[in-house]
DNA sequence: AAGTGGTCTAGACCACGGA
DNA sequence: CCGTGGTCTAGACCACTTA
């Protein structure tokens, strides 16, 4: 018997989820690579098969590994080209999701205002990174964006000579889970610099997007506001 | 036995989820009411309790049942306020999603041109009906929408002397079960018509939103292109 | 107290993928 | 062929709701 114990409330399932994404988060099991097969985890954990599969029920629908039937179960690279963009809904007319390459980034250090503490569920002028990128698709400029991150998750961000391209890689970089993200969408009058950098006169509108990703624990990891200019791409948001 | 057996390649559960929805669009248990519970549900059926179950989960993940421990499984009325909303990521301020009420409505027969046929999954000239409607939110207007449904599946719809608000409702009335849907975001300017009845002057920007409901078979049953004046309200996607 | 869904067990067999 | 996840069974007990 390890860490997952039958006297507490929370459900067994739950416990053996928990454990799992804690293994996959601390590096255990590195994206790509397999996890030991059900058969084995119940046997490791003292418990039964169907137990663990709804643990790995759960996991899957969650992203966080992927299973085939004759082949086994792998943790999922959440920075592979499938999952790097699935917090985008920019699509192209093919309608596959793009994120935009990064041509430029600068990142600053500083102290979070109210609107950024309250974004990401700090206090105020706790530290935070700013980080402002400018993408580009096919080499046409299609968004420039402010990231704020906590600077709790990634220290040192701002000593890295790697640029760093999405909140994607950086998670996975330091070691973190994402979870959902939810994004509102307006629109705007591209002005002086955002203009400038998209290639656009002033005053072309564009798509204002106001995005917070959340961890797999659901505690905002990422605040970003980003102005696009569609050209022939599309925004298309999925309803269940 | 019914209408279940074991010697299909389909999987029991989903055959078994397949029979209860087929039996809820069909009327037998109305929107509201309790479904047999899972116990007497497999003995109908000849089968384990474990095999029901696995069909109810899906079920009520795609929100055709709510379960509730200690009371029962209930049939969703899609129509509620809770659920009616589903398919509009339009928020008020206090980030809770808004229809709009329905302020004028017309409806007329036509033949489905090419851009209708191709979002409906249809034959170029197949009947169709198009459906204006203007919307507002606390008096104010919301939105004008140009709804194209298939004659086929709303019998008669342009008879009705009630006003058909919206998709959920029509589809209730019809007895038709609705699953996803898939929306595109743009910005354009208002202009005449549309201006007038939103109440802006032209070139007023607004949202443009392009939606296909799809019935819970995944076909198309509702093309909608709205146009959109937020004010204080905003576009909200989820991403998982 | 009775009835419901929620969790958990311990097996069996099937379908698929790769060596 | 073997090992994997996917399906299915037949129970047991728990947690919650209602009367």
């Amino acid at each position: 018997m390890t860490a997952v114990g039958k006297f507490s409330t929370r459900p067994l399932y739950l416990q053996v989820k928990d454990m799992l994404i804690q293994r996959i988060a601390a590096g255990d099991w590195k994206p790509g690579a397999a996890i030991p097969n059900e058969i084995e985890l119940s046997r490791e954990l003292g418990i039964s098969v169907g137990t663990v599969r709804k643990a790995l029920d759960e996991m899957e629908h969650e992203r966080l590994i992927s299973r085939r039937q004759g082949r086994g179960t792998f943790v999922i690279d959440q920075t592979s080209t499938e999952h790097a963009v699935r917090f985008s809904n920019i699509r192209d007319p093919g309608a596959v999701r793009i994120g935009g390459d990064l041509v430029n980034c600068t990142i600053v250090a500083a102290a979070a205002n109210q609107t950024e503490a309250q974004h990401l569920e700090l206090r105020n002028g706790e530290p935070i990174f700013r980080i402002h990128r400018l993408r580009a698709h096919h080499g046409v400029p299609l968004m420039v964006e402010e990231s704020i991150v906590p600077q709790a998750l990634f220290p040192g961000l701002e000593r890295e000579t790697d640029d760093s391209p999405s909140i994607v890689v950086l998670a996975r970089h330091y070691g973190v889970l994402l979870g959902r993200a939810e994004e509102k969408v307006g629109v705007a009058a591209a002005k002086g610099d955002v203009a400038k950098l998209l290639g656009v006169e002033e005053n072309t509108p564009v798509l204002l997007l106001d995005r917070v990703v959340r961890t797999i624990d659901g505690r905002p990891i990422e605040w970003r506001l980003a102005s696009c200019n569609l050209r022939q791409n599309y925004y298309l948001a999925e309803m269940n």
